[in-house]
DNA sequence: GTCTATAACTTGATAGAC
DNA sequence: GTCTATCAAGTTATAGAC
């Protein structure tokens, strides 16, 4: 991690902000320097290439991924209940990072797509840990993906306007309470 | 429902294909039409520009939906059961243009986000009649999106080679029975 | 470290031949 | 119905000034 610089980041801010909100395509050099407030030429100091550009965002996201899951086991609500919030609610700076590197997994992009696995796959092991049973953390995990695929319109659009509300985070918990034991720590 | 030509279902297929396989930023013009085998000028003879081929693929993907939900009200095994298990196999002509047209709901494109929505109230709508309680429903439906997120790669990347085995379809169904009073039907 | 200018190529779309 | 130019605009990347 060395010493990176305040442009540095905010390209890589604006590259993520932009694959959010205006897909793939949309993320142009140009446009990220636009948005980034540099010249292409700027951009194209700190990141030599597109691919490199690609790869901080990545690098980025498996940082953010440790610290995540640090956050999740050391959660005093429980890991289930911690996973799933965070999976509804999508603006927390890790969450973003994933859905703009989930939008380049759909493009060739393999680098981003075994980062995205890599993060399921600790996921996975997270919460199996905390719920004992494999199937039952399958499918909690699974409903998350599904959360990030509508909250964060992962390509099934939006269906629902009270998707992320806080009262549906309630009631979803209560399914998935249904489904442990004692209870999701 | 106008005749329409081989040619032009061919330049749907192929469309359809390079955006599940290589992204929405490969499925160019230029490149779907070298993959249905016509010159860029014949396909746009049949579609007149861009947003008419994504309209054509939108607008076969509408019609799908109609027939898989009379599918899924008329299957023997039951409404919950059929659902799941055409979440996990992609390989369905309808499942593979789901997934094209998620790709396109991914940029910036409304109508493909339209009716990916659309979709997936038809779906929540026809499990809720079949299980009764709406929050239950909620949850089968959204662990489908994480199936779909998962083996059609919309971003998930794919963490489990096992993910979408037979074995692993019967574990969760499994898990769902747990959630269901007496049966799924 | 950041900029402008520009080169080389791709993309969507048009025109007109067959 | 389908093809071959051809075009303007956009995209990545380089070169060299400041």
């Amino acid at each position: 991690m060395a010493k990176q610089t305040a442009a540095r980041e905010r390209v890589l801010d604006a590259f993520a902000e932009l694959l959010i909100e205006e897909g793939e395509r949309a993320a142009t050099l140009d446009a990220v320097a636009a948005a980034a407030g540099v010249s292409k030429g700027g951009l194209l100091y700190h990141f030599g290439s597109k691919e490199a550009l690609v790869d901080g965002l990545i690098d980025r996201l498996s940082e953010m991924s440790e610290a995540d899951t640090a956050r999740m086991l050391a959660a005093p609500e429980g890991v289930v209940e911690y996973f799933v919030r965070t999976s509804v609610d999508c603006g927390t700076p890790f969450d973003r990072t994933i859905i703009a590197v989930a939008r380049l997994a759909q493009g060739q992009h393999a680098q981003a797509s075994g980062a995205m696995a890599d993060i399921r796959r600790s996921w996975l092991r997270t919460v199996e840990d905390a719920v004992g049973d494999p199937d039952t953390a399958r499918a909690i995990v699974l409903m998350c993906d599904g959360l990030y695929a509508n909250t964060g319109q992962l390509g099934m659009g939006v269906s629902d306007p009270d998707e992320g509300s806080d009262e549906s985070i309630e009631r979803l918990l209560a399914v998935i309470a249904r489904l442990l034991p004692a209870d999701g720590r």
